[in-house]
DNA sequence: TTTTTTATTGCAATCGTTTGCGTCAACGTT
DNA sequence: AACGTTGACGCAAACGATTGCAATAAAAAA
């Protein structure tokens, strides 16, 4: 059914040539005769002739593909991370392959192994909310694989990241809130083994620190899963149990934030004005919901593209591995918005 | 530098048989020994042997892999589809390419080229607002390439394509809307071009008719890029112009629909009071902005994963292309919520 | 003991492409 | 006339795995 598609064969015998002619041909190798290779281009050409890219990367042991492995596609900061991937990826002549994990380790044990058998060039990482151990990323280092890891990084040897400097962020956004006259401020935070939970968290410590203000841990609620509802339902419990009620709120992420904003609303707070309420990733809803919401920005599109840069410079050996030490890690910005600004500018 | 993957003549040399003996051994072919089959078993095992999928799929001249061309990952709805497509493809064994064409019509070509290099066993598209011309796909199907279409189909012979009820969605939202008592109903379209912007207009022209809704042209605009600015815009521009100022949206989708809320808003109309809203697609911000919007939830999952299986089941001749006459149609939801309720229930 | 059967394994080709090396004829040089 | 050059091309192996067809030895049957 299925019409084959024309190989270097095909030509060759039509023209009554060896396979290594015609290849030679195609690739203007000298000592192949004008006349020939003009036979041949022409031939090519009429016959829809597309190399095998899998014949190739058998010869070559190498499939110009590159693996990502990321959580969730979903996710709004991931998804522009893909698009940054894919657009270095693609400019440079490799395919991606992609799988998520769901936030599960099985998965990503799993996509390591096929991603493995399709002979990758080389990995893309950012690891699941379950991976607590990364012996399985460093046994791939061990062997010589190319892995840079993004966003979510492991603190394992020679392991190369890409990050985004998620303690300035939450540094800056909660010394915004402060600034603005907020004082007592809930920090929604993420999950306790991911290092950007981690690094938010300080971030919002020192800026505490730095203004003088005392921390109260019972401010510090972990929000383990990350959606506006699980949001919302710690914020309206925080709301009823606390002694002093809060008057901002630094969200891990945005749905958090968001949730936190809906709960305050519900309670009959204003934002910002008896609120202030700062995110973190600004999603595309930040500025469609009202009061629209500030966010720490995360270049992920140029996280994509720096990971991808770096991991294919490896691969093609343009830098040694040995030799990047430090992680990169890139600036984010602090997009004021409505739901956390009560003074005049 | 890297640690060469152990093959099966690896495992022959070291057990002194060939490498007929190692694979079969390996796959529990009769006729070999159990004793051989033990030890090398054994040794694959201790060797951590992988089988190289590209040696297979030059054999094979399959690559266990499908290729998807989408527009935008970024956008929520196709990050479902994706979702589903993993889900069920990686269930049956297979690998995803993913490529996006940023609604390029030369990025489209390209994909389909390195995928054709690829020897993609299958491809899974929505093409982008720009393909106007279906040739290059239809010479695929000519040819004898697996292909489903999936939400933005192609009306072409022998396309294979798997679609939602936009026609019903549309005709939903809008009957909805004037049972609230919303008549002057504006209609937000899509691109002309795409088959799903043409089906939601004519729900739209539809359930007005079927309402005895006399249709008034000036109330059906065009959005081509589909943003919320855009829709704001739009929006003022309609509230500033119109002699009779209309009283309900529905949005092509969610993001037009939110630039008419906020326009709304900025005009000091009061949702769901003044004006109704509905928009299409449901992304997640639709619960989280007030009022919450009311839209029409496509089952993005659920697609995904239909149109796999049912490119799997082409591949793996499970099913005959010619017999899959139909579009397979899968059902819209929509959700109620406040933007367009103003009669209590 | 000779022949037939059975169990176990190896040979070699194949998938499409690349590439080091060899071949062979035509040409130029002395 | 004998030799070296050079231009144009083919041979064959390699990448890793599969598989139809032998092949070999041991066991069973005659």
């Amino acid at each position: 059914m299925k019409i084959e598609q024309a190989t270097i064969k095909d030509i060759a015998r039509e023209l009554n040539v060896s396979s290594s002619t015609v290849s030679r041909a195609l690739k203007d190798y000298p000592g192949i005769s004008d006349e020939t290779k003009r036979k041949v281009k022409e031939l090519a050409k009429k016959l829809n002739y597309r190399p095998n890219a899998i014949a190739l990367s058998l010869r070559k042991s190498r499939s110009f593909t590159i693996g990502v492995i990321i959580p969730e596609v979903v996710h709004f900061f991931f998804s522009t991370v893909i698009s940054g991937i894919e657009e270095v990826a693609y400019s440079r002549g490799y395919n991606v392959i992609l799988t998520q994990t769901n936030e599960k380790l099985d998965r990503e044990q799993s996509s390591i192994d096929t991603m493995l058998s399709n002979q990758i060039d080389g990995f893309l990482v950012s690891y699941s909310k379950e991976t607590k151990d990364f012996n399985h990323f460093s046994r791939l280092l061990d062997q010589g694989y190319p892995i840079v890891f993004f966003d979510r990084v492991p603190e394992i040897p020679n392991a190369i990241n890409v990050m985004v400097d998620d303690y300035q962020g939450a540094f800056d956004a909660v010394s915004h809130l402060i600034t603005q006259g907020y004082s007592r401020i809930v920090h929604l935070a993420g999950p306790k083994n991911l290092k950007i939970s981690q690094e938010r968290e300080r971030g919002y410590r020192d800026a505490l620190k730095n203004y003088g203000i005392a921390i109260d841990e019972d401010l510090i609620v972990e929000c383990p899963i990350g959606t506006s509802d699980e949001g919302q339902k710690i914020t309206k419990s925080l709301l009823d149990n606390l002694k002093q009620t809060p008057d901002a709120f630094f969200g891990n992420n945005d749905m958090a934030a968001v949730g936190a904003m809906l709960a305050c609303k519900a309670a009959g707070l204003r934002v910002p004005e008896d609120v202030g309420i700062v995110g973190f990733s600004n999603w595309q809803f930040c500025s469609m919901i009202e009061p629209s919401l500030s966010s720490v920005a995360q270049p992920g599109f140029n996280m994509g593209a720096k990971a991808t840069e770096m991991l294919l410079d490896i691969i093609e050996k343009k830098v040694n591995p040995e030799e990047v030490k430090e992680a990169l890690t890139l600036e984010t910005e602090l997009l004021v918005r409505k739901s956390s600004v009560r003074l005049k500018g």
